[in-house]
DNA sequence: ATAAAAACTGAATCTCAGTTCAGATTATTA
DNA sequence: TAATAATCTGAACTGAGATTCAGTTTTTAT
């Protein structure tokens, strides 16, 4: 037992592995299973699964937003925080679990109101992130822009987003750092600016890919 | 009735259809009802839905790909090649269902091989596409590459398919025409060339967005 | 025109997932 | 400690959707 703010923490955080492992489809036994309690817990929780799922999807953004922002927060540097937000965030391979939430609700998104509304409110504060790195750039006579720097910061999240499904698709030769480096390349042109070459930056919460898990297919 | 050949062409287009409409969540009935058949006749074809979905999907992709590649057969010029490319790739409206259609395969592509193949396989043509498309303008002297062609290819291949996600989603200010020229912006800077001032494409195949139709939304 | 094959229907079946609920277990309060 | 409230379980209920199939209609072949 636990108490209900806690326990809510603990669903959301299962339905969020759930999701991951089992794309918008999951089921709430798979959901209960992951938190280790019986579907009727979850029930007594939240009214139905939906209501868990949007908590889940929209914790989930929070953090992918959130994790970033804190992290290029100490960088003064307005090229290596350019170059550390685009690194962190393309997934580091198909199993990363924020960007797979995120890529099983853009197709969600096209039925489903709530969804939409999240992912063009993650997309515009992504977008504002970027472009205040821009600006800040060019105030210190660091960047030159070529284009406006809504247009840049844009183009930048856009491909950021495209290679993301990339890569949970498993593109056989576009890997994480391939997608990087072609998302710098445009940086490099619209800025004007060198930019680091892409060494590994660490990840904060590294995502457990250290072990093989068996892949359950459909058909 | 009709001969399996035909029905099979039927059925695919109905199953395409109730895809852009319900997503990969589509019911055998509801696929039945497009096609004007029972859910029987339907397994009488197909040992399963699956089966059927994974061809409407591929043939959907199949469509997508082979419509653009006619529009621009008998364009000379690779500037405006490239513009019109471009803004046949990008959805017209957040109905578009050929874009629909990929928008939801994205989030399956996580868990389902066959559909991660296929839309790989889709993005990789594409991408040659865009390349063959620039080397020509490089080699007729009209684009300066700023960049590597597969870069650049990959790149505006990733932003169109970011664009639709955006468009599919509704973005309130994000529509057909600034998507179009969002991408263009870019291709503008790789390639060196002045490309034309984005003017509507007409479409072959007009979307049937002329009817507002009843929105169910989930939850 | 008639027989055989193909295509199809509609009802029955089966399975599975969401939801409800009566009772059990654990925590909290007095 | 006793009483009350909160949390949880497991079984039963419910509805929806996939699949099967016996029988019907349509097409094709002779």
């Amino acid at each position: 037992m636990a108490k209900t703010s806690e326990r809510k923490a603990d669903l959301i955080s299962a339905a969020q592995r759930a999701l991951a492992e089992h794309g918008s489809a999951v089921r709430l036994n798979q959901i209960a299973e992951a938190a280790g309690v019986s579907s009727g817990a979850i029930l007594y929780h939240y009214a139905g699964i939906d209501e868990l799922l949007v908590e889940a999807n929209r914790a989930g953004m929070e953090r992918f937003y959130n994790e970033r922002l804190e992290m290029i927060a100490s960088i003064p540097d307005p090229a290596e925080r350019l170059e550390r937000i685009i690194s962190l965030g393309v997934p580091r391979s198909a199993e990363d679990e924020d960007v797979r939430l995120l890529c099983s609700l853009g197709g969600e998104a096209a039925r489903n109101t709530m969804y939409a509304v999240l992912l063009t409110s993650l997309y515009d504060r992504q977008v504002g992130l970027y472009q205040g790195i821009l600006e800040l750039g060019v105030s210190q006579g660091v960047f030159h822009l070529a284009q406006g720097s809504l247009t840049i910061a844009r183009n930048l999240v856009a491909l950021e987003d495209a290679y993301g499904y990339r890569i949970i698709a498993k593109h056989p030769t576009l890997d994480y750092s391939s997608a990087v480096d072609l998302i710098l390349e445009y940086a490099r042109l619209a800025t004007g600016h060198a930019l680091l070459t892409s060494k590994p930056a660490s990840k904060a919460h590294p995502r457990k890919i250290t072990t093989i898990q068996p892949r359950r297919e459909n058909q």
